[in-house]
DNA sequence: ATAGTTTAGTTGTCTATACAACTTATAGAA
DNA sequence: TTCTATAAGTTGTATAGACAACTAAACTAT
């Protein structure tokens, strides 16, 4: 393949498919050459062809139809990720420090609600940790989780002022799956003067629910100070 | 390859080392076999094995080192895809009907943040749209947009009751980048009255800048009454 | 002991070929 | 016309082999 960069070949068609669509000369649903063509045009195999439009896919630039063709994927939706990370990592990262207080770190009974989002029996103890996270000393996060006993039979035994309980959790109980969801609210009475901020102050609540194996092994709400905090991210291509 | 089920060989390989590591077999930075050793494992080609890690590593499941082997990845984030989509389509998807309302469509004068997000001189004309959109007669999201002329000269002249601006701006400036955040804030009273909520009634703010090529497109503020909306997603494996 | 060299092992890329699975258009039969 | 069978084209998967780029350990000469 003539190349003036030293891009692999697989890269290059990337690229030039890329450009294609960037361009608009390329729109939404036109057909994408069939890899023979695009073989033949930068005289590669076609398993390399191939590689180059399987990830495009991938990427969802392009949707791809057995049989029948290629086309350029109809985006009317840009995806983007968004990294839920952990609260320490984030924070030290930024260059600052992380300390955190915890309120309360107790056996619990599983109400209607808890029954719904673990997957245990009515009635049955689950771990219950409140947590303030701050960073260089202004609180940025309220961490209220429930954790499933048969995922992480220790977790009272923690010390939390060493180890976050994300940590915790990744180690002893593997992440198969995750449910998330953000939204904005008010903070209760009791969130707010945890936070030491006011009841008006509009908070960022994320709840997730992480699923380890058969189990649901914890749920947690995260409140974030509005004014503090806000998750933002990049796409490109 | 031995194969019970009939899932192809890359995706049997995949699924044995995803098992390996939700299981917790294998830790965190413990090495993963080679690609010989699993070639052998799998009585399959190395094309086949390369496959199917060098898409677990695509997915951040394994972190691959050229010459020295691969290894379980570090997992400190839950990286999950949160799709901005176009409003219309989402709406229309619910089963439910799409109206909206145009509250201005004209064109401003260019101050100091505008320059900053669309990279446009102090004092040039700016487009500026500010949209309700409604679910079922009901106000769902604020969209205040302002679009760069060069990208979107006839912007003025739509009918924005059949297209939305997104619609709109993904046919005429193809998209190459956007940049979000995502945060949590009350409403100004000018939002609140469009919305018809209260002050006090905590909003998702998504603040959106596209590019296209060498321009960027258009800066969009959308506002999202907090009790009838949340982002959600999903994250497996 | 230290520095430089060799060597084995690992991943990254590419080729040429093959067959399977599927779609669409075409030609032929009822 | 309508239905059916065929053929051509497209993507999905897999193979066996090859060379390049890189790492880390073993080895050698200083």
């Amino acid at each position: 393949m003539m190349s003036i960069s030293h891009l692999p070949a697989f890269e290059q068609i990337k690229t030039f498919v890329k450009a294609q669509i960037t361009s608009g000369v390329w729109q939404s649903g036109d057909t994408v050459p069939s890899e023979s063509a695009l073989q033949q045009q930068f005289g590669v195999s076609r398993m390399t062809v191939n590689r180059a439009v399987k990830e495009l896919a991938a990427e969802g630039l392009v949707t791809r139809w057995r049989g029948s063709g290629t086309v350029v994927a109809h985006w009317n939706r840009i995806s983007s990720m968004l990294a839920v990370r952990d609260i320490h990592e984030e924070v030290i990262e930024r260059g600052h420090i992380h300390t955190c207080r915890v309120l309360r770190l107790e056996v619990v009974v599983a109400e209607a609600a808890l029954v719904q989002a673990l997957g245990v029996p009515l009635g049955a103890p689950v771990f219950h940790s409140l947590i303030v996270h701050m960073e260089d000393g202004i609180a940025i996060q309220l961490e209220d989780r429930h954790v499933n006993p048969v995922s992480a039979p220790d977790y009272l035994t923690v010390n939390f002022q060493t180890t976050t309980p994300t940590q915790y959790l990744f180690a002893c109980a593997p992440l198969t799956e995750a449910r998330y969801s953000v939204e904005a609210a008010l903070p209760s009475a009791a969130e707010a003067k945890s936070l030491g901020i006011g009841r008006n102050e509009p908070c960022l609540v994320i709840t997730r629910c992480t699923v380890s194996g058969a189990h649901v092994a914890s749920r947690a709400r995260l409140v974030y100070p509005g004014m503090r905090y806000s998750l933002s991210g990049n796409f490109a291509l």
